[in-house]
DNA sequence: CGGCAATTTGATATCCATCAATCGGTGTGG
DNA sequence: CCACACCGATTGATGGATATCAAATTGCCG
């Protein structure tokens, strides 16, 4: 298996030099029905991408995260809600200067349809989830996802360096709910089950220590994941 | 809302004069695994995208009909299954041909970008099944897929055209379990609720035909979809 | 007509949702 | 500093949707 960082993707170079904005929690960055003349990057922080059916019910797509892309859509305005789940920067960049910049740049091009491909694979892997997995498997997975990410958003070569394995949750018990398709009661009694299983320690409502790695992936199942892709042969 | 059909994707160009290849129902183009050398269109037929986990356990990602392009992938493998569903026809090109033709071709380029976009938005659909509606809501958001790809198979510019109320279910109903994250017999009797509501009348096994298509896209929230796209302002 | 597979139907079990109560932290004002 | 209120999280009790197991039926192909 692979086990070295990948470099950042090169096409965020045509971040480069343009406006940041940073966003409170629960700041909004792209309500849903908005015009998609602008697509970002997100510098630090943490930002929730959800769709709400006109009945109210929420799916949270995805967390995103340092040097995550914003702005995929075939169409002229986003059809989903972005806002910060912590205090966040991103860098921003009008769609129209932002294909210009790539326009050309075979390398850049390349990057960011091989970006296109990764979140796809994502997602493949979120559909797998919630279609096979019962809660507490769709938790640990959740868990090992923050880990990961944690771990590309630090750049930390080492994947078995202790500190990622404390995961910091900084979303609420109903994020995490709508984007496991859950309820959040049960989410909180998965992290009961997980704790009683020895494989996590709650250390706060916010805060959980991995106390069995290989337990937990054993759980989630996670050979069963498309992503070796986000890490490079070393 | 749009209601015209929208051309056949451009890039699809690069398949003209392409070998191609017939296959029998139930025969696997693509073992999950295998080398990610060969793309394909499809040109006639349905096709089953799948992923299987070291358990057991299935998902059915999609169904694939005509001018379907298959190939999207950031691996150098495919990660997934394809079998067909019906007998189906296919033009087979290498990656690297298919490539080849692409570069530099600025429209075919946006073209095949705009494809990858339109399913990702496909996949967001599916994860909004998944994760919030009931059986008998994602069995009606499922018939009327069907539907809805036929009439862009089949170039079918009137909506109310009434042949596109006859529904044809060539796979199994494990295969739409497994695409709805169900049991087979869940399925069954979702079928037998629809039926006793009315929206549909059971032909036979493979065949339904909608009744009440007002009340069944009212059931499935299909204004909740991203995918005004794949049509065009007529 | 016979036999096998797919589907439907039936009975029961399980998991998760729902509704309700309690707990715990945090901020405010007395 | 403490009382209180508020919000999120947890825990408890119950219900409902779907899974599971089993049997009956239908459809399909020889």
């Amino acid at each position: 298996m692979p086990d070295a960082l990948q470099p950042p993707d090169v096409f965020l170079h045509a971040f480069d030099g343009a406006p940041t904005r940073d966003l409170q929690p629960g700041e909004v960055l792209i309500a849903a029905g908005a015009p998609a003349d602008q697509v970002f990057n997100i510098l630090s922080g943490m930002l929730m991408l959800s769709r709400t059916g006109r009945d109210g019910r929420r799916q949270v797509l995805s967390f995103l995260f340092r040097d995550n892309f914003l702005g995929l859509t075939a169409t002229d305005s986003y059809f989903f809600t972005v806002e910060a789940v912590t205090p966040t920067r991103v860098a921003c960049c009008s769609r129209s200067a932002f294909n210009a910049r790539l326009e050309g740049d075979l390398q850049a091009e390349r990057a960011f349809l091989n970006m296109t491909f990764r979140v796809l694979e994502d997602m493949v892997d979120a559909i797998y989830s919630l279609g096979q997995r019962s809660a507490i498997e769709r938790l640990a997975v959740f868990l090992l996802y923050l880990r990961h990410w944690h771990r590309l958003s630090e750049a930390i070569a080492d994947d078995a360096e202790p500190t990622l394995n404390n995961v910091s949750l900084p979303m609420t018990r109903e994020d995490i709910a709508d984007f496991l398709g859950l309820q959040k009661e049960t989410v909180s009694r998965s992290f009961g089950q997980l704790e009683e299983r020895s494989m996590i320690r709650r250390l706060d409502n916010h805060r959980v220590q991995i106390t069995d790695l290989a337990a937990l992936r054993e759980l989630a199942g996670v050979m069963d994941f498309a992503a070796p892709q986000r890490l490079v042969r070393g």
